[in-house]
DNA sequence: TGGTTTTAGTTGAAGCTTCAAGTAAGTGAA
DNA sequence: TTCACTTACTTGAAGCTTCAACTAAAACCA
């Protein structure tokens, strides 16, 4: 039987950490956002990518990535912010086959006055804990590895 | 106005790395998972770390903080893992209040026939992007983070 | 041109997670 | 001992995510 090559130990600690890390650190912000504003993770993230967007606008595909989510799961949660009056659904002149989510107005100052306390949060509950040199590693190691998962990631684009 | 104190590029470049890890990372791993043995990466979590414990059992809640989980979620988990024959509950002789899930034979051979193709998906979609010194890196930051998040975090009472 | 393939997005159902509420047993204080 | 509090866990419902199937338009190509 040809054994698999096992973890060792620090391969088996940065896995764990960040294996917990990733059920840890979404919970917390996820409790914070949903006292400041009802809303979940995911939920900011749409709109805070829309309000970064050139005209508040993005086509759907173009959202689903630099959110990292499937179409269809963005579709969903498009329609539900839409209800709460913060996005819109708009043609695109160009190519009929797509969506455009448009941040309303309303949408933009939801982010506005949940920005502060959702950056805030980030702080606490992770950069704080970090030195400068930890934050520049991090950013290094986790583009390496956003590289590996999909090579043409939008945030990889922007350096 | 008191302007929050905004992201700089590093702090900025970690967070979007971590977010974007974050959901392509498990995604990758439950599509593996699922297609080797319809099971999602938490179940396959749940299922390791009893695997790893002292006569393959532990109370419900040190199962839960292992899995850095709700009781909650744990609890429908364990349901349908014993619907699948992959663990058992069963009473506590000290303390009535406590649940002890405990691994069958049929839930060990399941680990054992599905860890080979889980180890090499995590190497190919992290490890493998990474130095050594990243992973030891990436294991010294990670921990720091999950002792911001939860200070007595089981993985850090291993060391 | 017409037919095929690809791209973009939506939808409903099934399964998963969270949330709030509830049960039962152990702990602690008077 | 008794009563209040805490701990350990379960449950059902609501909401979220994924999956598979579907529609429609654009691109390809022969």
């Amino acid at each position: 039987m040809t054994e698999p090559r096992w973890l060792n130990a620090d391969e088996r600690r940065a896995w764990l950490a960040l294996l917990s890390i990733n059920t840890l650190l979404p919970a917390a912000l996820d409790t914070q956002l949903q006292a400041a504003g009802k809303l979940s993770l995911f939920d900011y993230n749409v709109l805070a990518m829309l309000s970064e967007a050139d005209g508040r606008f993005l086509p759907m595909s173009e959202l689903a990535a630099r959110t990292s989510a499937s179409l269809s799961r963005l579709s969903h949660v498009v329609t539900k912010l839409q209800r709460r009056g913060w996005v819109e659904r708009e043609a695109h002149p160009g190519d009929a086959r797509v969506t455009v989510a448009h941040l309303t107005d309303a949408g933009m100052d939801t982010i506005v006055s949940l920005a502060p306390g959702h950056v805030d949060a980030v702080r606490a509950l992770m950069l704080d804990a970090m030195t400068d040199d930890d934050v520049a590693d991090l950013a290094r190691i986790g583009e390496k590895i956003v590289a590996r998962l999909d090579d043409d990631h939008w945030i990889l684009r922007e350096r």
